[in-house]
DNA sequence: ATAAAAATATGACAAAAATCATATTTAGGA
DNA sequence: TCCTAAATATGATTTTTGTCATATTTTTAT
């Protein structure tokens, strides 16, 4: 349903939301480790969030990524849309290209309503709101 | 969402229940053009759907792939399950080994009900189901 | 029986996604 | 100032997915 990527990138962003801060950097490899990630490859994915200003970073010897209020601000979406695309969600089940209420697809009635709910859910959960439920024990991040 | 393979499979069965009977059997390269999909691929494809019953073909002159009563009352979620493999809608959005209601990731409560009403969509719908549609004129099938 | 027309089986090739490796740049501390 | 520790940029490698090609088997008609 997402790519690996977009998991990977998601499980790290909420691992910085709830163990960073301006003046508690964390360092790739130690993300890289409880989260259970590829440390190079989830470099990678790093550096494009923070391209975008998904996440935050510094450079040098006490440098490290983390998250700014404004970061924690972002909805979930973003991190999809930078690593999978904005495309992700945006096409047609049976990729035609005229396919809306007027002239849906076969599968438009069964899909379209449930897609566009969890386009919306992606779209206003933020980072915040989601460390915040494993924050207060009503979701986990273990592995 | 779905891998290409699986809209091309959804595509060409749709096709098939459309234009094909026991006495009408249809050749690849003929449901390729229609349904604009490259036909050694489609062949592919088809052959995968074959083996697990999900259509029917005979060979040889005036041979061809078509869709039985049977066929027809397959669950579209069957052709998904052959093409892209039964985990596709199974494993939890984070990928996390543990992830249910009792101990749900952070992701779950925003996508599960959604997920799980989209597999039960796609489980009670048939190929029959969606080819109606068509042919009455309220779902369309161009390109 | 034989020839032709179809699916089937197999595998080669290409493109994209995932993974790994390394040289470069930046910032802090001695 | 210079060394070290971190992110960054870049690109090589591997794996998976998508695509193409071809030889084989089965069926029908002559």
């Amino acid at each position: 349903m997402l790519s690996n990527s977009s998991k990977y990138a998601i499980k790290a962003v909420l691992y910085l939301a709830l163990n960073s801060s301006e003046n508690k950097k964390v360092m790739v490899k130690d993300i890289s480790k409880p989260i259970n990630v590829p440390q190079a490859y989830l470099a990678k994915l790093l550096q494009a969030l923070s391209r975008q200003e998904i996440i935050s970073s510094t450079r040098g010897p006490n440098g490290g990524f983390y998250l700014n209020d404004t970061n924690r601000k972002q909805p979930v979406m973003k991190i999809i849309d930078v690593i999978d695309g904005k495309e992700k969600f945006n096409s047609c089940m049976l990729s035609l290209k005229e396919c809306d209420e007027k002239k849906p697809c076969p599968m438009h009635k069964i899909i379209y309503p449930l897609k566009s709910k969890l386009v919306q859910n992606l779209k206003s959960k933020t980072i915040q709101d989601l460390s915040q439920e494993v924050k207060f024990g009503k979701a986990f991040l273990p592995l």
